[in-house]
RNA sequence: GUGGAUGUAGCUCAAUGGCAGAGCCCUGGACUGUGGCUCCAGUGGUUGCGGGUUCGAGCCCCGUCAUCCACCCCA
């Protein structure tokens, strides 16, 4: 028997309902804030994601699934899908010479992770991108999404968390008091941590190690090294969240995996999800649009995890695209009226289904039943000849005989009434 | 990439180194044309894969693959 390779995914219909549950809940929450679809390649060359997440994230030193094309260029299936608007988006003059843009997308990324439960290496995200303003309420409108979202599926027992990295101009300041602080202490972090403060100092604060966890407390907090304008900017996204209800924790350790954030990040988290706490993520990128080329543009986003959204529904219960009838039959001549019912019910947009094989009208009512159909039609011996068919309510039992001609109109007013 | 655990029927799991089983599911019957409940019967297996030890391996050993958990990282 043929597998898949590991960390990549069938999904069946019976995860399907949830699974469209989920990005119908998503749609919905963009339409209402006037997001619009980008359909965005899965695979990129591998310079979008080296120059848009930097060289020392995670991602792309060692997660990336690259390859080459016959013309010796590299090419990479894609780790995220910021990256990728941001290029669609500088390439596509229609609409970056507007004041402002709103995309949605939704599709799968790869990253060559170990794979475990809600980490998988071909997995699902939606996201929204912003475009054309540093005002914050984008990035509270960005938040606001992403919660709504989170409400509508029935996350239970999240938390947002909100920070502000500063712009690179108040980050170079702290990045040298961060390194300061660690300099003195090289002794008592760990050999990542070591690394990081030459790579990447700021996700020294990310550490989970013991010692490095300790270390933090004494630390020095982005929140204090930031010049006017990225606090007024955070105090306000923080008004706009509490304005509006939405609960959240100012997290001063909050830094992303990315390199390309500014101001504003945060991250839907839960403790249901074993080592991975993180369902969504986002904050804002000002400056990412210019090193792809484009005009100075700030933006603002976020991406959601979907297989990690339905493990945290899994116990939900999700009304499935109900079949609206089953049609019994008895056989030769009766089979024969069946499927031209099923066919003028289908074209009336009614779903339906029976069986060609002669079973016994037993198993095909257990058959109806599996199948949650709301009603079961029966054409038997006495219903084919006198051109009728008896209609029986499954959730209640109660049945009638009414004329083949009559069900479709019949079927109509009742389903929707 | 590192460490640990686990792989037996479609699913959940049993089986001192000695006949591969149960429950659920599925199929059929009891009920010649009516689902869910009940009872009865039946189908279903290269015990992940490949070697080794043994008279004999699901069980022990080695390898491999996969899954899960933790680390790491992240959605």
């Amino acid at each position: 028997m043929l597998a898949n390779p590991p960390g990549i995914e069938d999904i069946f219909p019976d995860r399907i309902d949830r699974w469209n549950f989920v990005i119908g809940t998503a749609r919905r929450a963009f339409a209402a804030h006037n997001f619009r679809e980008i359909v965005i390649p899965v695979l990129e060359y591998t310079d979008v994601f080296v120059r848009g997440l930097g060289t020392d994230t995670d991602i792309v030193s060692k997660e990336m699934f690259t390859l080459e094309d016959r013309g010796g260029r590299s090419l990479t299936l894609r780790p995220e899908g910021t990256a990728s608007v941001v290029r669609a988006y500088v390439a596509n003059g229609e609409y970056n010479r507007l004041s402002s843009a709103k995309f949605f997308y939704c599709g799968p990324m790869f990253r060559a992770e170990r794979p475990q439960k809600g980490r998988l290496r071909q997995f699902n995200q939606f996201g929204a991108e912003f475009f054309g303003s540093s005002d914050p309420y984008y990035d509270y409108e960005s938040i606001a999404m992403m919660d709504m979202i989170a409400k509508g599926v029935g996350v239970a027992d999240y938390s947002l968390l909100v920070n502000s990295i500063g712009c690179p101009s108040c980050r170079v300041n702290y990045v040298k008091e961060l390194k300061n602080y660690y300099q003195g202490l090289t002794g008592q972090l760990c050999e990542d941590c070591v690394r990081r403060l030459q790579s990447n100092p700021l996700r020294l604060l990310d550490c989970k190690q013991e010692g490095c966890v300790a270390l933090k407390a004494g630390a020095p907090l982005i929140q204090d090294h930031l010049d006017e304008s990225c606090k007024t900017h955070h105090a306000a996204v923080k008004e706009y969240l509490s304005l509006n209800a939405i609960a959240f924790k100012e997290d001063p350790l909050l830094v992303r995996g990315l390199d390309y954030y500014t101001r504003t990040t945060f991250e839907f988290v839960t403790t249901r999800l074993g080592g991975q706490n993180a369902f969504a993520a986002g904050g804002r990128y000002d400056n990412l649009v210019e090193q792809f080329g484009g005009k100075p543009t700030p933006a603002v986003g976020f991406a959601a995890g979907i297989e990690r959204m339905l493990l945290l529904i899994e116990g939900q219960e999700i009304g499935g695209a109900p079949l609206h009838a089953y049609i019994v039959h008895s056989g030769g001549g009766a089979l024969a009226q069946a499927v031209r019912l099923a066919s003028s019910l289908r074209a009336a947009g009614i779903s339906c289904d029976l069986e060609p094989g002669s079973k016994g009208f037993k198993s095909q009512f257990r058959k109806a039943d599996r199948e949650r159909a709301s009603f079961t039609l029966v054409i038997g011996e006495e219903e084919s000849s006198s051109g009728t068919c008896t209609v029986k309510r499954m959730a209640t039992g109660e049945q009638e005989r009414i004329s083949q001609e009559k069900c479709v109109e019949f079927l109509t007013e009742t389903l929707h009434s």
